[in-house]
DNA sequence: CGTATAGTTGATTAGTATCAACGCTAGTGG
DNA sequence: CCACTAGCGTTGATACTAATCAACTATACG
């Protein structure tokens, strides 16, 4: 997994900054697109502003690796990032992919638990763990935020559960595909040609299987007029219907 | 899986509760065994004994299922719990063991994400959520512990997804008999004799595995004595390194 | 004591992994 | 501008782990 080792985040913002900033965050002030921060007063957003600080990474970027101290929480602006886990021998589980508006970086006893890497270019915007508790003291719409976040990451991790112990590869790859479809309806985008920034590595690691049956799979549902690959990162969802039959495991 | 109907949990508790109460539980002014109570002073933890109400339940008791409508968060306050998703064609997946000191019951608009279902005879203290919800507001504590609990799960789950997405059976085992040594430690219990209170089924169901394959694991595991099988539902640990081991997959 | 349930063991199958080769695409340098 | 190369993705042949099907044993229960 040829990875760019983890660099210096702030000699990294100055050096993929200009290139790679969006309107909506060129000027520090407008962060309402953070996702924990979305109830928030316009008081309490600019609380919040004075502890931030942002920058762009290119794609393939580890943010922080598994078992580094933890110093920051991070939300994500745009892009996609994968956060993973590595047995000793290199057998990779990718937890989730993250996307706009998502929060990663918690951790127990002052580590990271997993490591964070870009799928695509991507905007950050960081927070010190300090003043994040300090914000969340103060401002205790943040606490109960957070907590929902928690809870929601939760519920996706049981249905991933369900997903490694006991649905087949077909059936993993339907149930990927509908969720990123969902998403991008959710997000305002149609939910049919799906984006796939990810690799069929990355793929193949978040849904426990090789690259070879993920391949081999993409291949089936194609043929059988379920999906469609019109362009590499691109997935047509032909029979949907389908999909949701796989998915459920009917 | 010969599981008893959801009962009214009321009458459950009438019929039940003698023979099944502990002494710390007999008297309901000591709830500090209540996880998310640990750090509470005396005067709050007061207001949540006056909205608590516990009950016994008898082994393979279903507390409520996916999808049900939500009116509580249960305490275990003794025995185990276990979590299960189940697909339309019957495979199931066991999110997680529960034990003394846990908490579930946690949702998404309004409908439970899991069943619950006793392992062994438990004990339960039950909060109706609006009355959570009151507390958590006036006990700023309170969230911040549920926040905590929160992340703990997830890090859990994050973890178990790397055992389902890729350690062998051989390491899941491994993986799942340390574990419950571990938390014997954590309860002041000896590490080895570990007490399995649940069947194979289960254990395949939490391990992404098949009954059988579970027990040949097993038979395997003690042939190269790494464990030993005194009794039905213990396992002895007799090479503990040989497990470690196997669990990180080296 | 007989029956039901849980657990073990064996034989075979199936699904996915592994090993290997090949094609496609994109970026590089002549 | 085009050939060259590297990396990603696909496809094929084979191996292997765990699932399935089946029989049998041990344990708990009435």
């Amino acid at each position: 997994m040829g990875t760019a080792p983890t660099l210096d985040f702030e000699s990294l913002r100055r050096e993929h900054t200009a290139d790679l900033r969006s309107p909506t965050c060129r000027n520090c002030d407008i962060v309402r697109e953070i996702a924990f921060c979305a109830d928030l007063t316009h008081e309490e957003i600019k609380r919040l502003t004075t502890v931030r600080c942002h920058a762009s990474l290119p794609a393939n970027f580890t943010v922080f690796r598994e078992g580094d101290e933890v110093d920051h929480v991070y939300s994500i602006s745009a892009g996609t990032v994968k956060l993973y886990k590595l047995l000793p021998d290199g057998r990779r589980q990718i937890i989730g992919f993250l996307f706009s508006g998502e929060l990663f970086g918690l951790a127990v006893e002052g580590a990271y638990v997993y490591t964070a890497e870009t799928v695509t270019a991507t905007q950050l915007c960081r927070f010190t763990h300090r003043k994040l508790d300090t914000l969340r003291d103060e401002i205790p719409r943040l606490e109960r935020r957070m907590f929902s976040m928690a809870v929601k990451d939760l519920v996706a991790a049981q249905e991933q559960m369900l997903l490694l112990g006991r649905k087949t590869a077909r059936e993993k790859l339907a149930t990927f595909l509908l969720r990123l479809s969902r998403r991008q309806e959710q997000v305002g985008l149609p939910s049919s040609p799906v984006a796939l920034p990810m690799s069929r590595a990355d793929i193949a690691d978040y849904l426990g299987l090789t690259i070879e049956t993920v391949s081999r799979t993409f291949t089936q549902l194609k043929r059988d007029a379920t999906i469609g690959l019109p362009a590499s990162g691109h997935v047509l969802l032909q029979d949907e219907a389908a999909l949701r039959e796989l998915a459920e495991g009917t």
